[in-house]
DNA sequence: CCACATTTACTTACTGATCAGTAAGTCATT
DNA sequence: AATGACTTACTGATCAGTAAGTAAATGTGG
């Protein structure tokens, strides 16, 4: 898996004046953004160092801070640097809907069971950012107002209800719910959940659950 | 609610000769304990400091390591102090079991509503506690390899079939992961879900979709 | 009930480590 | 010549843990 340059989308500051980043400087901060990533999944991100980042892309800690300001920067840009395919898709143009996003959604959670780096890291910040005053917080709180509403209107289509119907966004939280502690219950424990038929289960039960009067 | 004296199993180690803690020992253990928890819930493990610990029972952090010894200590201490009357209650001989114990997680999802800094404390070292090396990491990987066997045999006994089966256990883990799935999504915001109702409707399409073939 | 020794429950003071961030300078690229 | 991409060197803060000391509580022998 190639990863492509990476540049922060144009910053709203009022300066129309051309920048000149080296032709490089893209490729070393994606490097670093790849690093932080990885060290953050490990280590989280208030235990993670700045140091520890810079020394797997070979520089110092004073090279990550010239690119990246501060570390709560750089923790937003890791947030915001999301190759990560299943994501991209699910709020891209062609993204499935209805039953098929549903369908998709286990999908996913077959294709996470095999990229465990990336679960951790994700499920290391998520659980950092209920914490106060944490620079993720507000992301993930989006980031799960745009998912229920996404998952509430594919069940609503799969089930024919309306996607005002309380127990249509109840099933929509359950889904996202379920496939965020399975994702901790596996890496605790990877032999004790089968997170693909689990959450095939789920599913299917809120589904069947939900055509009924 | 009174906190009752808190003082830990009796060690192991062989030194049968009497210990004399002071009258007030326990008590001053309880209270340290109940403010680590409380800083560790606000701040996470890795970011909370016994120092802030120490000034919110009055003493310095030297005092808390008088009594703990060491800040990994101290969190596993805090672990295991659980006065939480619900897990005490789901652990204890007078547990609830079956379709009650079903029922019961679903009033435990309702109660947690009103309890948001034990929730927090809870859901901050959970997900601390898959970075690697964490000390809390083998509290709740037993923790919840004992959480599933209950649940496991409480959605047996509701639907008849064997807890041997794929699908009982899976089930199982849904229900768990749904709980700790939606308290995350509630710390981050508490009017993104209503947990009781999710709960309960979890349970319900599950326990129906089991009792089919 | 009383000296007296022991232990507990701390405090103060220190250590050494780590950390994020800054300032100033160097060298290569544009 | 101007800027970008760094490094080195430093600052100041914070942290867990330790050592040494003090005062009060506790248990013991008489």
């Amino acid at each position: 898996m190639s990863i492509p340059e990476y540049w922060p989308a144009p910053a709203s500051s009022g300066a129309a004046r051309a920048q000149r980043p080296s032709r490089r400087s893209g490729q070393r901060r994606a490097e670093i953004l790849r690093a932080a990533t990885a060290v953050f999944g490990e280590r989280g991100y208030a235990n993670g160092s700045l140091n520890e980042i810079a020394e797997r892309v070979g520089m110092t800690h004073a090279g990550v801070l010239h690119h990246f300001g501060s570390k709560e920067q750089l923790l937003i840009a890791v947030l915001e640097y999301r190759d990560d395919a299943d994501v991209a898709e699910l709020e891209g143009h062609h993204a499935p809907r209805g039953a098929a996003l549903l369908d998709h959604l286990v999908e996913t959670a077959q294709n996470n069971a095999e990229r465990r780096g990336i679960v951790q890291g994700y499920t290391a910040l998520l659980g950092e950012s209920v914490t106060e005053e944490h620079p993720a917080r507000q992301f993930f709180t989006d980031r799960y107002t745009g998912l229920r509403d996404m998952v509430t209107s594919a069940i609503a289509d799969a089930t024919g209800r309306s996607a005002d119907d309380p127990l249509v966004s109840s099933a929509a939280s359950v889904v996202i719910a379920t496939m965020d502690g399975l994702q901790t219950q596996w890496l605790l424990d990877p032999s004790s959940v089968d997170m693909r038929e689990a959450v095939r289960l789920t599913v299917e039960a809120l589904v069947a659950r939900l055509r009924q009067a």
